[in-house]
DNA sequence: TATAAGGTATAACCAAAAATTATATAAATT
DNA sequence: AATTTATATAATTTTTGGTTATACCTTATA
């Protein structure tokens, strides 16, 4: 049974007419002839009563009538309750970011969004990759940002910036007047590494195997944070290797300085990484055009 | 939008599984799987997380859920709605008929259904064939029997009897001693009539006229009603010629004889017409069975 | 009284929707 | 590791809902 033939039941009821009922809804005469007669059989009685070749509603539609009407307003009433429910939650968007990119890349985005689209509520969620993807998978994020690799079917990933690793020293340093040092040069040095869990430690490490240097440096200290990394380094303590976008501003305020290695790049795809769905949300969308065209480091 | 498959949507709510509401609907779990799927279509929005390999219902189906109840819930009501009120007419009964199968034959037929089938409510209306015609147009009453011929494609007719028009004569009369006269000693006679519209002079007329004979009858007297015209026959005014049912049991009583016409055997059917219907009523059927199988004369 | 206008019903046909079977895939249980 | 249980998808068939064409009836109009 469907409700539109109900709806069409009301409609020829209101009119007293098939044939008004069809041009009001644009379909053919004939088409509602064959919804009234497909009412009759559910309902295994007539619901009209054909005299002098019109149609005059009889007890059985009398019947009907108030009860199609109800169904007909509730079906109706139950599509604005789900729209409601959507634009309840277009207007709010809740984005997961690993620490590097939500402490330093996000909170500018962010407030190149609110200036454009100032009616949206954002929540920032910053933890790890893995607890940032598994508040994605149950609902909880509508987006996640992570430097790691993922690895799941149910999620659609892409990049969205390129991050550099950079090398940095104390001001107060012996390459402080140079430009550039060779790759072997990092062995003489004391090196400061975050915990051997982190993904910004692997993908380092990994960089360093390439270049044949890994083997030979030595692991001067271990620090469980980008931010204890950035103190070390500014209290002399040694060099390390950290994320461009966590350092930008102390280089321009002279809080340590950066310095090339020669032929040595190290780079890395910032991703982001949305769940699989077949219904697509329009704050979200526009939020990620943002992301993916503006120039964030 | 269809209601099943609302309804199928709060089964699988209910049952938390897509395959057990299709094992206990009698489907396939691809067919609900495509009903769930298209309603999230219909509502822009999905209805359920898929975690797991499971469904859990979201926002939005929460939302919808108890409205769909409601829809479904309100579209049985309608059916039963209509249930009883179909039950309620099958529980009636309402006959119309001419005046002399409603005078003389339907009393014993009705007292017969009433026997085997005493709660049905039955009602005779009785009147003349085009009244009773029209009331059966009307809905008025759901069955006519009328001896007159009907032409109206929008009804359904079949002959239930055969109905014999005899000469009767009164009791004291030249005729008393014999058993067959010849047509043409009709001339003789005082022929008593009913009115000229009557649709039982008319069909007496064209026998008549078939043998010839009508021109030379002596139009005596014309009177208004069949029992009018019984006791003016029982009175000695005249003779006439009458429908067999209707002077059934006054032969039997003696209140007049009963002569046979040589050669001559005039004969109408009695007819049954019920209004053409998609949809059958049984207890109207089982009158209809009844009244075409026993024989009422 | 023909005839046009406006209405409903039906037949033949076509396109879209909804079911089926078969199969893939993933998670939980044995 | 194999089996069971659950959802999703693909290919196919069946059913349904729409269309046009047409009949036929009633009422208004020339």
């Amino acid at each position: 049974m469907n409700i539109e033939t109900l709806r069409m039941f009301c409609l020829v009821v209101d009119l007293g007419s098939i044939s008004q009922a069809a041009k009001l809804s644009y379909v053919s005469q004939p088409a509602v002839t064959k919804q009234i007669r497909q009412l009759e059989e559910t309902y295994k009685a007539t619901l009209f009563n054909r005299v002098e070749g019109r149609l005059l509603l009889n007890e059985n539609g009398k019947l009907l009538y108030p009860i199609a009407k109800s169904i007909v307003s509730d079906f109706e009433r139950s599509k604005e309750a789900v729209l409601d429910n959507i634009n309840q939650l277009e207007s709010q968007l809740k984005i997961g970011a690993s620490f590097t990119i939500g402490e330093y890349l996000l909170p500018k985005l962010l407030g190149q969004y609110k200036k454009h689209y100032s009616d949206t509520k954002i929540t920032l969620i910053v933890d790890n990759t893995p607890n940032v993807l598994e508040s994605l998978s149950n609902d909880v994020i509508d987006l996640a940002l992570v430097e790691g690799n993922v690895e799941n079917k149910n999620f659609n990933v892409e990049a969205f910036e390129e991050d550099q690793l950079i090398l940095i020293h104390p001001m107060e340093h012996k390459w402080s007047n140079r430009n550039v040092i060779n790759i072997q040069e990092l062995a003489e040095e004391k090196m400061i590494w975050r915990e051997p869990t982190s993904g910004t430690r692997l993908i380092i490490e990994s960089f360093l195997k390439e270049y044949g240097i890994l083997d030979s440096l030595e692991n001067y200290m271990e620090l469980g944070s980008t931010q204890a990394i950035k103190s070390a380094v500014e209290a002399g303590l040694g060099i390390s290797i950290v994320s461009r976008v966590a350092v930008q501003r102390d280089l321009e305020q002279g809080v340590f300085k950066e310095i090339e290695i020669k032929d040595a790049y190290f780079k890395r795809n910032l991703w982001l990484v949305r769940k699989k769905s077949r219904f697509s949300r329009q704050s979200l969308d526009t939020f990620v055009e943002l992301i993916k065209n503006v120039p964030v480091i």
